[in-house]
DNA sequence: GCAATAATCTTGACAGTGTCAAAATAAGCC
DNA sequence: GGCTTATTTTGACACTGTCAAGATTATTGC
């Protein structure tokens, strides 16, 4: 196939990307080393800083396309009616999403970029909104069944704290083991519901 | 005071975990280098692994510490009969331990210790007290109050979540900013509260 | 009191990391 | 074809955790 070991990859930049996903998979976020990386690429180990400008880069652009994705599931799995049931399947999907690549996961919401390095300007936006984009889908699947003294963006807050925290805590392996997770996120879902006006 | 460098310490191992407690406040979870502290302590890059068998000990050791306070925390603020006020300042308080030290929260719960490094049975231990201190104070504010095909346990694991979630997206600065967060501890409170029974 | 043992600490070394500077190579453009 | 620019490489530096072997002190047995 390809050619063994021309000087210019050619395809570089994506192939980083790719390999960095694989990577992130296997060996965890610590295990990501840009040399290895580049080791997998086929490259040298200071060839990936054409492409980005360091470490903390790579890891942004990763967290950016995992943003994109957890934003398209919000957006495919809120819409319409709302209703107990589609917001239970959110829940189970969320952690689905969550669980099937915890490194991914920790990456998106964990310190090593948003703490210790810096996210990057396209990051934050990805990450605000999708957030955004769960507080509206949610408001609207909520929309006049909530108290009125209850401002829904709070309800979008304190509801996703519960969900990631409930993801935290799982892909950490605290206290919630596999077993109980489904009651757990059922009892979490019932917590937001009662939130709503004594019903319809 | 202290002679100018004898070869032996003499209280190498409490030096060692205070100036850790230091350095992880200045310098967070990864500023934490075993040499910076060797050379903190005055003594040699090795003379920790002789205290500690390696850098995960350390960490398990601080990490031990930290859930202690916690569990105490627990214990005085959740006694006595319940009341909406009475677990508002709990969540208060838990916001309060976690911003006020956040790398140490993060050493406590985060992925370092949990999933890369492997944690002491001594620490297992702790956490999993504190835990099931919580749970058992929280059922017993609860008591009689709940519905009856509510499990306790699972109010509590999903609560704990919510006030976790709260400040992990809190102390990672994501989301949630600090303006917005009494409000949203309001809320979290607020969901926790819906789950009882009509009122009493 | 003194020798043997154990605890403690040091120096030297190794493999691994992210990243910079300077040189080498290839591609694209006029 | 020659110039410019984009890629890639080699070499180097400072930093990390940790092991092995030796030096030093404390402790114990007699």
């Amino acid at each position: 196939m390809s050619r063994p070991a021309r000087y210019h990859h050619g395809d570089l930049h994506s192939t980083l990307l790719r390999e960095a996903n694989r990577l992130l998979d296997e060996d965890g976020i610590d295990g990501l080393s840009l040399r290895k990386l580049a080791e997998r690429a086929g490259v040298s180990r200071t060839a990936p800083y054409h492409h980005f400008r360091d470490k903390n880069a790579l890891l942004c652009a990763l967290a950016t396309q995992a943003f994109s994705q957890l934003d398209e599931m919000i957006g495919r799995q809120l819409q319409g009616e709302g209703s107990k049931e589609r917001i239970q399947h959110f829940v189970r999907e969320y952690l689905r999403f969550a669980t099937e690549h915890p490194e991914q996961y920790e990456l998106m919401f964990g310190r090593t970029i948003w703490k210790s390095g810096a996210p990057t300007e396209e990051l934050k936006a990805v990450a605000y909104r999708s957030f955004r984009n769960y507080a509206e889908r949610l408001g609207s699947q909520l929309q006049g069944r909530l108290p009125a003294d209850t401002d829904p963006l709070r309800v979008a807050q304190a509801s996703w704290a519960t969900v990631h925290g409930l993801c935290r805590l799982l892909i950490d392996g605290i206290y919630v083991n596999r077993e109980d997770i489904e009651a757990v996120s059922e009892q979490s879902v019932a917590l937001i519901m009662a939130a709503l006006a004594p019903s319809a």
